[in-house]
DNA sequence: CGTAGGTTTGAGGTTGGTCAACAGGTGTGG
DNA sequence: CCACACCTGTTGACCAACCTCAAACCTACG
């Protein structure tokens, strides 16, 4: 059930047989939320943190006048709001774009792990770290790229994140969201976003039908996006 | 010489004697940083992390062709770069926006501490997970906010953090950014950057003459911001 | 007195938003 | 089986927001 967990982690630093026991012991009450529905409500105060184990999950806000941004999207693997085991009240919901399998860890139980485990706990502390490394990369994104460039970084940071846990063949992935989802997530209206996947389209370094997303030209997409995965910190080193 | 940093843990949850001595005994070695000086290289892995005494300070990035980005400001009581103790590899700049004081914490130490001070631990990586939020609120503004509504919003955020650690007095606080900086932490033009702060003078919500930021009516610029300050955690409650 | 950094203003062009319509696919009920 | 509603994607027209370029102005400072 936390293999991907443990990929992710695995991906930056060793765990021991110790340390992913207590993670097996900590995490549990495995579900199924359907595609819509909020996972994490926003200001809600949760008793637990929610592992994704399948699916796509996004976490946004929505302003008075309806308005909708999406703040961050999360693959399997990823914790969505660990970081209410600190912050305590969620200042964002969380919402399943895609069927999403989820599991939950107890915040006593994470807090036992912070009195008992200390690397284990750096391992954790570090996910949200990069939570927030990936969120930069997205405010330098929405400032000072073109859109055409933003939408293309995006696609490589989904790329790269899926590949870390086996969600990329032939250089393909599902990408379950509506186009004005992945608008809500750029900042963009669903005309001009559809009108930049357009531009992406026809330089031929992608392909999006029927919610499969293909990389048809992994160089030259990253050089639109000018994509360096550094902040996703995939080195294995000790933490 | 941490009494800020206090002030800044204090809001959210207790320290105690032990916990502020702790702290005490890790920071150290204060400097001052002239303003315009990088005090923190980008793809540098420092082995310190770097408390704010004093002055107001920014991590950025800089793209290809030159453009700035700026993904956040820091006040005094701030920690700069806490998160480089678990990601290693700085993915950003961190430049003294003012005269800056600063002292440090090596990272040595910091392990120490996660190896024996659970809750103090967890204090600290509070302080990266809020950063996190603060993240979070600037990709709704930039994505979503009227130019105007976002420039309210950085405006009250300052405010609010700058409360916190008592360096607001009159409804005014010094904000010693060019406006080409300021333009480069929203996104915009220097030009248009420059149109938006007028709207907001006609208003007669601020002033701002001689780098010292003056709100002349909180209401109203709360409004226009649509602020609200609850993703800065200042709730004092066991963590 | 000249220079440099910061602010302000105007002109003109590009980008991106809103509105509106249409096309294709799917599911539902008559 | 057909008619209809609904959802997603696509396109065009038009307008507002925002960018770039350029110049003027205003200190502070050597």
């Amino acid at each position: 059930m936390i293999e991907l967990l443990i990929l992710n982690l695995s991906a930056r630093d060793t765990l021991d047989a110790g340390e992913i026991g207590e993670l097996e012991r900590v995490i549990k009450h495995e579900r199924l939320v359907p595609t819509g529905v909020d996972m994490v409500r926003e200001g809600s105060r949760p008793k637990e943190s929610t592992l994704l184990l399948e699916g796509i999950a996004g976490r946004y806000r929505v302003l008075e006048d309806g308005k909708r941004q999406i703040t961050a999207l999360h693959v399997p693997g990823d914790f969505l709001d660990l970081h209410a085991f600190m912050l305590k009240t969620m200042d964002h919901g969380v919402i399943a774009l895609s069927p999403c399998k989820v599991a939950a860890a107890e915040h006593k139980d994470l807090k036992q792990v912070t009195e008992t485990c200390p690397h284990l706990t750096r391992m954790l502390w570090l996910s949200t770290v990069i939570d927030g490394a990936i969120h930069r990369e997205w405010i330098v994104a929405m400032g000072r790229r073109s859109k055409k460039g933003h939408l293309a970084h995006l696609i490589c940071e989904l790329f790269t994140r899926l590949s870390v846990v086996g969600r990329v063949s032939d250089n393909s992935f599902h990408l379950p969201l509506s186009q004005a989802e992945v608008a809500d997530t750029l900042g963009l209206s669903l005309v001009h976003l559809n009108k930049t996947l357009q531009k992406l389209r026809g330089d031929d370094v992608i392909r999006w039908v029927d919610r499969i997303l293909t990389v048809l030209d992994w160089n030259e997409l990253k050089r639109i996006a000018e994509f360096d995965d550094s902040y996703l910190n995939l080195i294995h080193e000790p933490r």
